[in-house]
DNA sequence: CGAAGCTGGTTCGAATTCGAACGATCCTAT
DNA sequence: ATAGGATCGTTCGAATTCGAACCAGCTTCG
């Protein structure tokens, strides 16, 4: 086997730890704020993310495709959450007037509570793990990394192609 | 509220900004990765990563907790994943000599077929969404966050405190 | 030796995710 | 106006994950 031969069958040996640490502390870092934030909140990252995102929007409502969106997830999955949050009281469901398909998800005071409640969990987390020991040039690279990797995905995105590789 | 209260209560709209994106990007590599592994040959990201560690390992085989170590998951679902490979001849269940209670997984010679077939494909992957673009202070740069990260998460590990954050 | 505790792996039930299929609604172009 | 195609949200079944409980074998220390 020619060196070159390697080189496209196989990833070098540093570049292969990187990704595979990159896999190992997003998986890490997953696990160990679900686990937090379902100790002591009862709630899941997802369900987390679904309020903040809530929170941040006009009328701390959205619909269900953009919420799906920026979650990246299957849409089904946010119905599915949606149920649970409903179910929780810590959201509501009502009519789109623009869309008669669509339908709003909409945050209620409860719901801004529960969030307020969890959120210094979360973040001193964020903080602590992740952020804390970047200085500010680290934290453009960053920044710009996942930038690359952002605009990479689009571009795979917009161009389907499932070509077989061999 | 004063701007201390809300440093403390939420993050820097910048910071948050990376941290979702940060979260956003690792979901949709995961799902991209995902898709055409399954879509291509077959099998899932988890069991991919399951024969590429057999694959590193000395004599091709690890035992079933080292296993859940390094893919970062718990150890009922490596049992699960080990099921399903073991169902496809990929891999193997042998006993361990030295502790009666282990069991050793071994890649069979259709499992390193299988993992070199769809090496090609997840490694172009790897390259064109996450590693092409980087240079090399950027990459140096990269693997430095990630020490970080993992050492910051091995400190929060040590530290099984989950003090109720109100 | 022997009891108490630790570790490795499996089993079980619950929760969650996904994709495909579906019905309803909207949009576009003729 | 209207037919064809896209989009919205839900439902369904299959796959996967998790944690708790469990048994068996190892280890430590009296």
């Amino acid at each position: 086997m020619s060196a070159g031969d390697f080189e496209s069958r196989w990833l070098r040996p540093d570049v292969n730890a990187v990704w595979t640490r990159f896999l190992q502390v997003t998986h890490r870092l997953e696990h160990h704020i679900d686990r937090r934030l379902q100790d002591n909140h009862g709630i899941t990252h997802t369900q987390y993310e679904i309020l903040v995102r809530l929170a941040d929007s006009d009328e701390r409502a959205m619909r269900m495709s953009d919420l799906a969106d920026e979650i990246v997830t299957a849409k089904s999955a946010v119905t599915y959450q949606v149920n649970r949050l409903s179910e929780m009281g810590l959201v509501e469901r009502h009519k789109c007037d623009r869309d008669n398909r669509g339908t709003w998800v909409k945050l209620t005071p409860a719901g801004l509570e529960r969030l307020e409640q969890a959120a210094p969990c979360i973040l001193s987390l964020v903080r602590e793990l992740f952020l804390d020991d970047l200085n500010c040039d680290q934290s453009a690279e960053l920044d710009k990394l996942l930038g690359t990797w952002s605009d990479n995905l689009d571009e795979h995105e917009r161009n389907p192609v499932h070509r077989p590789d061999h």
